[in-house]
DNA sequence: AAGTGGTCTAGACCACCTG
DNA sequence: AGGTGGTCTAGACCACTTA
């Protein structure tokens, strides 16, 4: 239990986001856990929804105490990478929960109803990626995409029209059946199927006015009013692998926000 | 240093909001300790900006250890109601700081540039609350409210128009003049002239369009599409203390939100 | 040098879940 | 009964700030 180094030790700093402020260059014990417990995590090695060691196990793993460990994995509870349950453990996150499920849709009906919205999948095509999409992706313009674009209905009338852009490589097999076939959240499918887990995102709010075509689609007249959510989704190690861009009917919902 | 009591006792469960969850009826220690220290903060006892005890004087004070302080203090700190300082002490969080200037303002200039707005106010009167107003502060319907309108300007253009409602009896006194002559941020205002510290708000965002009023204040053609942000802001104990409806210009900026 | 918050340890016991 | 996370304690030492 005791660990053999008596000073926390130099932390991998290798990964220091270009722009950032100056690099910490040492980081405590616990931190440094934390970021090995990541790397498991990014890794696969726990798989979503599953348990990962106990904390006493993790322990004598690490070769520190559990305090220390217990600091870790409370730091990744509350970055939602993982989830505490007193009594059972501590499992991987899934975006397969139905708790979690509308951690990334801040969309609410007005009257305060059922968030619950049904998907209509409108296309679905590998294309290359334009100049802003491969910038937002951090890929290259021209790169292999998957483009796709649906509907989210609720009680039949349409109220988001999504623009989906993933990158290629990862998404390799995604098709317009595995799509419609899939029950459950998106999310959930990707990492289920494709091993790519989102874990934050970035979302930028317009307000815009419908064009011919989406004002069809979502059944407004051209001109009509519309939320504009562009988001980037990231995965571990803030790599982007999700460009979203969503136009909202805000006439029965809202975009609820949260300030802290 | 070691408490008679040898288990939690039960926690003042009396302010328990209706509607909410079956009450826990019971809490730990450092959860007690959370809320004594943050009954302090509400009855002024450590004005916004200055240091409160020591882990060690609070733990004494408390008879409770230091480890238990810690655990409740960093719940406060991460609530941003307090903020630690290695080496200096724990701080009372106040509007008033450089850094925290823009914690509840969520609009970025697309361009990355200068955050700074200047302010002009438009009116402030002290009037009657409507009813969908008195809903929103938990007042009654005619209770005296001040309501003031004013606009925000980016580079000497106009960007938000906000219109902003606060109960009558805590900001008694509140005048255009104070407001006019007032330098800095106006939630570090309520808080050092009226003891109001704002500490969580609820948006909601919709788009609309500019009617003919809102269009020339805000120096867009009418119908234009604008982002509509309601706010109500809560101080200590959830208690609703400003009603506020924003109309973004979003043609040069966006609300920028993090999802986590 | 003294005081503050920050980290780490070791051990005890509690609350919750499962077999 | 046994395992898990959750709480609490006591003490050591580190890092940072100020005087």
């Amino acid at each position: 239990m005791v660990a053999d180094v008596p000073l926390p030790t130099p932390a991998d700093a290798s990964e220091a986001a270009p722009g950032a402020a100056a690099a910490p260059a040492f980081s405590p014990l616990y931190r440094q856990i934390k970021d090995l417990i990541t790397r498991e995590l990014q890794g696969g090695v726990w798989k979503p929804g599953e348990a990962i060691p106990s904390e006493l196990d993790l322990a004598a793993r690490f070769k520190v105490s559990q305090g220390t460990v217990r600091k870790a994995v409370d730091e990744l509870a509350a970055d939602n990478l993982l989830v505490r349950r007193q009594g059972k453990g501590t499992f991987v996150a899934t975006h397969a929960e139905q708790q979690i499920q509308y951690r990334f849709l801040r969309l609410m009906p007005d009257d305060g109803g059922d968030r619950a919205m049904a998907r209509r999948l409108l296309d679905c095509r590998r294309t290359r990626a334009p100049a802003d999409v491969a910038r937002m992706l951090e890929c290259k313009s021209g790169d292999a995409v998957v483009q796709l674009r649906r509907l989210l209905l609720a009680e039949a009338q349409p109220v988001v029209l999504d623009e989906i852009w993933l990158p290629g490589g990862p998404f390799k097999g995604l098709t317009a059946e595995r799509l419609a076939d899939y029950k459950g959240p998106m999310y959930g499918m990707f990492e289920a199927e494709f091993g790519v887990r989102m874990i934050r995102a970035e979302e930028r709010i317009r307000a815009v006015v419908a064009d011919a075509a989406s004002a069809e689609l979502l059944a407004v007249p051209p001109g009509a009013p519309l939320l504009s959510v562009e988001r980037q989704s990231f995965t571990y190690g803030d790599k982007p692998v999700e460009l979203r861009r969503g136009l909202y009917n805000t006439t029965r919902h809202f975009y609820r926000n949260e300030l802290n």
